[in-house]
DNA sequence: AGACATTGCGCAATGA
DNA sequence: GTCATTGCGCAATGTC
């Protein structure tokens, strides 16, 4: 469930081929610059570029290459299941919407039910009141005005 | 007013400085990073290393440099916007929740509101049937109706 | 001590 | 044409 096929990761042409880089094995081959980031800004610092944290070798190590691969797999998976998660959670929204207009639907029929026993009820009230009272005359007022609430 | 202040941006240390690379500087030629990607796969094409896009020249453009740090700025802001909107949906999430159980909770007063409703409806009418059983003779024998003879 | 998971970032292709 | 989105790799960092 987690992971489909990492097989077509390694293949993975995205589209269009775009940095394919390959430093094969021999020949350390150092071709292609990398002007990647941001050329210094003006006021900023002036961090020596003769700095790297790779002495050069590392880089072309096999534990390194794997390393990478391990971690661009992780990375991967890492990502999807972010996505995921988040398609996850616009569901439940939608889930609990949804249960949120059946339960104000359940209230609402709750509510008339409720209201019609309590109409009853007074009617009632008032039919015993006016019958035990006068018996003769049992005055023909069913009915009020008296609001639901 | 596209760059509020790149001075940060380029020295942009959010944590540690990373990865400052400088292609610019003396020594070291050409050690950079560009392995990139995999070594192609089994059914993959075989693209030829020799093949670059950009001759070289574009890269070092001032419009390119330009056109890359606008697009840096515009995926900042999208991703900016998609993560707020993941927590924008899961705080929905919670208080559809809690709105669900206030609605839960309302339902349960009614239910209990109207179980009792009908509980005095049906002790009611069992009084009456009783009670009105004989519809001759409803009334419970007045005491002193009928004691004259 | 290693391995995996997260996260920020830049690049490039594509969409609108 | 510009900006917005998206997939990807890299590296730093966090977690176990």
């Amino acid at each position: 469930m987690s992971r489909p096929s990492q097989a077509n990761l390694t293949t993975h042409e995205h589209s269009g081929a775009s940095v394919i880089q390959n430093q094969a094995s021999s020949s350390a081959s150092c071709l292609q610059r990398v002007p990647k980031l941001l050329p210094s800004a003006g006021g900023g610092k002036a961090p020596p570029p003769s700095k790297m944290k790779k002495p050069s070798a590392e880089k072309d190590s096999d534990e390194y290459r794997q390393r990478r691969e391990r971690n661009n797999l992780a990375v991967k998976k890492s990502r999807m299941r972010s996505k995921q998660k988040a398609m996850d959670t616009q569901q439940r929204v939608n889930e609990l919407k949804e249960e949120n207009e059946r339960l104000e639907a359940k209230i609402k029929l709750l509510s008339k039910e409720l209201s019609v026993l309590k109409d009853l009820f007074l009617e009632h009230a008032h039919n015993l009141a006016d019958n035990v009272q006068p018996p003769a005359a049992p005055s023909p007022a069913p009915n009020a005005a008296n609001g639901g609430q």
